[in-house]
DNA sequence: GTTAGTCATAGATATGGTCTATATCTCCTC
DNA sequence: GAGGAGATATAGACCATATCTATGACTAAC
C-alpha cells in the first residue's frame, strides 16, 4: 500500500475536530479539499472511516481503530518538529568539542562558560586529546569541533584561526641569574629543560626551531600536562617551555619569570577545526562565532 | 510549521537504507526525486539531516534525533495500514449483533458458529434485548446489526428479510385430547395459555390476531424465555405459543404436539436490520451475506 | 418556510512533485 | 594517472493531482 501520508494528517484533524470544516480551517484548506482527501483515503484503504451526519463527522469502528494508531503517529511527528525547532534555536542539542587540556583550561573556559549560560539547553561534551587524536575524533564524527594549535595541514579540515599565542621559556627563582638576559640556544641548553610530551604541537614547534639553527633540543624532564610544566619550573627543576598567556598569573606574581632568547620564537595561533564539506550543527556554528 | 508529511516518509527510507538511491527504489521514485525531497525537508525545518558522501548518506546528530521520532511514527502508520488490511480481509475486527435470546439460540447459532470458524479473528459480541431495545442499540451505534422479527417500520433502518418462521400453539401429553383437532379461538382460550412477556413481537402479533377476531388473549402464565415456554408446555402447565421451528426437536420426539387453529396464523419473517445511510462494517456485510 | 449549518460533487486551475538528462564528486581498478 | 562505476546534485520540462470556486443536497432548528 503506497498511500500519501499527507492524507493521514487530514484524517487526524478531521477525526480530532469531528468536522471536515474545522479540519479544513486547522489545515488552511477548503472544506471540499478535506472532503476529497478523506474520500480518497477511504477508497485507498478500502474501509469507511467516518459517519457523515448533519452536525459533522464521527468515526466508525474501523475509523476509531485507525485513529488510535494515527494519533500516536501524528503526536510523534509534532514532537519531532518541536525538537527540530528547539535544535535550530539552540534551546536543545549538544556540542562536542575536542582539544587539548591546556587549551580547554586556559583558553576555552570563559567561552564555554558564557556559552553554557546563554544556551543552557545545549549539553557540552569536552573530549581531551592530542592534536592527531582530535583530528581523528573529527573524522570519525565523534566531535563537532576541534580546538588545536596551528598550523594544521589537512585538506579534509576547514580551519578558522583564532587568537595568537606566544610560547616562551620560563623559570623560577632558582635561576634568577638569567633574568634580563637574552640567552643563545647553546646557553639555554646548558640548563635542564622541561618540555611537554613528544606528540604535542608546541613541543614539535620548538624542537623544529632549534633544529633550524642546528641544535637538537632534548628535554631533561618530559611531562604530560601544562600544570606540571609550570609547577616544575616554579620549584626550580629546570626551564619550562610554556605558553606565555597560560602563565600570566605566575609571571605577574613573580613566581616565574620569562627567559628571553636571542632568536625570535614565532607566535602560534589557535585553530578551530571542523570537517570541510560537512554540514556543521547549529550549536557548533554558534560556538565558533562566539569564540571568533 | 506546515510540512508535507510525505517528506518524512522519504526521510525515513533514506535514513533506513542509508542511500538516496535505495530509498528511491523502495518508494518507486527516481533518485533525483528523493534528493530533492530531502533537500526540501532540510530547508523547511532549517536543519541539515544528512552527511552526503560517496557511498551514500548518513544521518547528522540532528538527523539521528529526527529519525528517532519519525521511525516510531512510520512504524505506527505501517501497523495501522496492516490493521486496516486485516479489517478489510476479515482477519481482524469485531461484529456486534443485537437480537432476542431465542433468535440467537434457535436461528443464529449455526451461522455464528460457521462465521466464527471461517473468520476466527473477528470477535463476536452478542447483545440480547427486545426488539425496541435492539433498535435503540443500533441507533446509539452500540451494535452493527440487529436481528429481530418482522415487520419493522422505521425509516432510519434498512431491513433485509431472512427466513420465514411459523408460530403455533403447542401442548404436552396432558392435553393429548386436542391432537388432530382444529380448535377455534374460543375453544383454545378455555385452556391455560402461556405467552412470552409483553414486549415481545411474537406476543404482540398473536394478541393482535385474536383482537382482529374480537377476542382478548390473556395468558395464564407469562414467561421471559422461549426455553420456559417449552418447558412449561411439556410439563402440562398449559398451551404455549411458540415458533414451530424452535420446537422442532420436541415435536419430533413427541414431547410436544402442535394444536391447530381454525384460523391461519400468518407466518413472520426474521429481519436483519442495519442503519440506513450509514456505512456498514466489512464484518457485518459479510455476516448478512452468510445469513441471507 | 426559511435559514444556517453540515458534507458532496463537478470542473477549472496551477502548484509542485516527478521525470529525464547531465554534472560533479569519490573511490577503486588497472 | 586514466577510466569506470558508483554515489548525490542540479536544471528544466512536464503533467498528475491537490486545491480552489461554485454549486448541490441534506438536516436541524427556528
Amino acid at each position: 500500500m503506497t498511500n500519501n501520508y499527507e492524507l493521514y494528517k487530514v484524517f487526524y484533524w478531521a477525526a480530532k475536530t469531528g468536522s471536515l470544516t474545522q479540519a479544513a480551517k486547522a489545515l488552511y484548506l477548503t472544506q471540499p479539499s478535506v472532503s476529497h482527501a478523506i474520500k480518497q483515503l477511504e477508497e485507498r484503504i478500502g474501509v469507511t472511516l467516518f459517519y457523515r451526519n448533519s452536525k459533522g463527522v464521527s468515526l466508525t469502528q474501523e475509523g476509531k481503530i485507525l485513529f488510535s494508531y494515527i494519533e500516536q503517529s501524528q503526536i510523534l511527528i509534532s514532537l519531532a518538529e518541536e525538537k527540530m525547532v528547539a535544535l535550530k534555536n539552540l534551546d536543545s542539542g549538544e556540542l562536542r568539542i575536542g582539544g587539548s587540556d591546556s587549551l580547554f583550561k586556559h583558553y576555552l573556559l570563559p567561552f564555554l562558560e558564557d556559552f553554557h549560560v546563554k544556551y543552557p539547553g545545549i549539553k557540552l561534551h569536552l573530549n581531551h586529546g592530542t592534536t592527531p587524536e582530535v583530528i581523528s575524533y573529527l573524522k570519525e564524527g565523534r566531535i563537532d569541533l576541534g580546538v588545536v594549535r596551528m598550523p594544521i595541514f589537512d585538506s579534509q579540515l576547514e580551519v578558522t584561526e583564532s587568537i595568537e599565542l606566544q610560547d616562551c621559556f620560563v623559570a623560577g627563582e632558582r635561576y634568577a641569574e638569567l633574568k634580563g638576559q637574552a640567552l643563545s640556544m647553546e646557553q639555554l641548553m646548558e640548563y635542564p629543560v622541561i618540555l611537554f610530551s613528544r606528540n604535542s604541537r608546541v613541543r614539535m614547534a620548538i624542537t623544529e626551531l632549534f633544529e633550524k639553527y642546528g641544535h637538537e633540543l632534548k628535554p631533561d624532564i618530559e611531562v604530560g600536562s601544562v600544570d606540571l610544566l609550570i609547577e616544575f619550573a616554579k620549584r626550580g627543576l629546570g626551564i619550562s617551555y610554556v605558553t606565555r598567556e597560560f602563565v600570566a598569573k605566575e609571571l605577574k606574581e613573580g613566581s616565574l619569570f620569562e627567559i628571553e632568547l636571542d632568536v625570535e620564537i614565532p607566535p602560534s595561533k589557535v585553530g578551530l577545526m571542523v570537517m570541510r564539506n560537512m554540514p556543521i550543527s547549529a550549536a557548533a556554528t554558534r560556538f565558533i562565532e562566539v569564540v571568533h
